[in-house]
DNA sequence: GCCGTTTTCGGCCCGACTGTTTTCAGTCG
């Protein structure tokens, strides 16, 4: 167990109790603990062995018991309240609109899952509940069928942890096994696990134990982590014809051709195809008949650390250990973009707060020289286009990131105007998450696309692709489709030191969309980021 | 359940939005 898991445990403790109407300020105590624990230095073990002594929200009650968690592995309070509540009920909270309280009302009224729910709501049931009404069951049908879809699928983080264990398990078996599918492809979500092993089917099944539940001649099928589960056995002879298949994607696939069979390496298939090797990111269907770029982009490459929070706003590491831990990745400058004003909940910057900040800069750069702290934003982008601040206070900040983080709910046709406004501010740099979505959890903006990337073009102004897993935004198929046109920003929008580590998918992705590295505005000089606010 | 130079019970991040109300509760970021 770790800190992440221990305080996803709270979490699901306190959406229990939530749920269950009772003990709502111990519920976010529990909360406000599991925050904090994520936000400790130290590993969990460190931090058990000194009784949580010095983690804020854990008082004399929580550690004790997180102690004999972390112990013993059991949390009996959690299991009495899970006994309480159906499955189908928790999968509720993944409705967006829908929080604690309503989820009860729905409960009580007997609505105890997302499929009631679509059920009830295409049959007008649910507006005749009290307190809710006509909108309100227009707005939970559209939700509740995204919630619906994504129920059965997991963010691409999450894939890999559990097939890297997978593969963990082959390989202590001393069995050769790769992974295949969506998650080898490097897809924002996967819907199952697929890995090549090269071995016999009565092998494999000794390694899966439990996690088996079918065999079909050469493919066992089971499930992990709430994932489907498939292993293709190869021998030797043939494990790059299988594993090429495996692969997928299925249109790439078919696209290409039908595989020649029997060969040990998937080099020898693209031989065999007579094609140069493509690599496992670059077979999706989008990518038929598209060129890879003649480089790709490599780490070394990225000079900027462009868009990080520090404890300013909702951050948890300070400014100074940001730049730190940029100094150490090497990069050669830094773009501090804390939240803006009106982003209360994330402790926005008032203006004397920007003028601290800036004057810590100042000092900081003095210290750390040549290395660079640029002095940034991620301003809110108000509901009418405009930035969160007046325009002699923009004028001042050397790189303007702006992001939409309200009124996500917009009518398509103010939302593209709204972000034709912001991409027409001159003191604009980014364009930040252009779309919002969270995956699995929200879609994000509705807007005209095309019209508002032209105008990014147009303007000069750079795309960011946020590298947050939950985020991945924009789209790759969308960076990928204008990959020549425009100028992209990878952007780990990390909020402590271990999420600095997301600028790894920031490669993995502009690889996916086969980004030019000249486009991409991270491996540019800090001087020349610097233009991009005076362009428009 | 935690926290506190309001020492011990009473309050708990905060402002905006939305849809349901008829003065506000629930949700979100």
């Amino acid at each position: 167990m770790n800190r992440k898991e221990l305080a996803g445990m709270l979490e699901y403790a306190a959406d229990l109790m939530e749920v269950l109407g009772e003990g709502a300020f111990r519920a976010r105590a529990y909360r406000y603990a599991a925050r904090s624990l994520e936000q400790q230095e130290a590993d969990l073990a460190e931090l058990a062995a000194q009784g949580f002594q010095g983690v804020p929200g854990v008082g004399p009650a929580l550690a004790p018991m997180l102690t004999e968690i972390v112990q013993s592995g059991e949390f009996p309070y959690l299991d009495e309240l899970e006994g309480r509540v159906p499955p189908g009920v928790l999968e509720l909270f993944r409705v967006q609109g829908l929080g604690p309280k309503r989820i009860r009302a729905l409960w009580e009224n007997g609505v105890d899952s997302l499929e009631v729910l679509v059920r009830w709501a295409e049959a007008g049931r649910i507006r005749t509940l009290p307190g809710f009404g006509a909108k309100s069951e227009a707005g939970l049908l559209e939700a509740a069928r995204y919630a619906l879809a994504s129920l059965r699928r997991v963010l691409l983080p999450v894939g890999l942890e559990a097939a890297r264990l997978l593969l963990a398990d082959f390989a202590q078996a001393g069995l050769r096994a790769e992974l295949a599918g969506s998650v080898r492809r490097g897809l924002e979500t996967v819907g199952n696990l697929d890995l090549v092993v090269q071995a016999t089917p009565e092998q494999v099944a000794f390694v899966l134990g439990r996690n088996l539940e079918e065999v079909q001649g050469e493919v066992l099928m089971g499930r992990l982590e709430g994932l489907p589960l498939r292993v293709f056995c190869a021998s030797e002879q043939n494990f790059g014809s299988v594993l090429f298949r495996a692969t997928g994607s299925q249109d790439w696939l078919a696209a290409v051709g039908g595989p020649p069979q029997g060969l040990p390496s998937e080099e020898a298939v693209f031989q065999a195809l007579g094609r140069p090797f493509v690599p496992p990111f670059w077979r999706e269907k989008e990518h038929i008949g598209q060129p890879l770029p003649h480089a790709l982009l490599q780490p070394e490459a990225l000079r900027g650390l462009i868009h990080v929070h520090s404890t300013y706003s909702d951050g948890s590491a300070t400014l100074r250990q940001m730049a730190e831990a940029a100094v150490a990745k090497g990069f050669a400058y830094m773009v501090i973009c804390d939240h803006s004003q009106s982003a209360a909940y994330a402790g926005g910057l008032k203006t004397e707060d920007v003028l601290r900040q800036w004057a810590e800069i100042e000092a900081l750069n003095a210290e750390l020289a040549p290395f660079r702290i640029l002095r940034g934003i991620e301003s809110d982008i108000l509901p009418d286009g405009s930035l969160d601040y007046p325009e002699e206070l923009l004028a001042r900040f050397e790189v303007v990131v702006g992001s939409l983080h309200s009124g996500l709910n917009l009518d398509k046709t103010q939302q593209t105007q709204r972000l034709l406004r912001a991409l027409d501010n001159p003191y604009l740099s980014i364009l930040g998450h252009p779309s919002g979505r969270l995956l699995l959890r929200r879609k994000g903006a509705e807007a005209d696309w095309e019209a508002v990337l032209k105008r990014a073009e147009q303007n000069h102004k750079a795309v960011e692709f946020n590298c947050n897993p939950y985020r991945l935004d924009l789209d790759w198929r969308y960076m990928l489709a204008w990959r020549e046109r425009l100028l992209f920003s990878l952007g780990p929008d990390a909020h402590s030191l271990e999420g600095l580590a997301d600028l790894h998918y920031g490669l993995l992705f502009a690889h996916k969309a086969g980004l030019y590295p000249e486009r991409v505005v991270n491996t540019w000089p800090a001087e020349r980021l610097l233009e991009l606010k005076r362009q428009a």
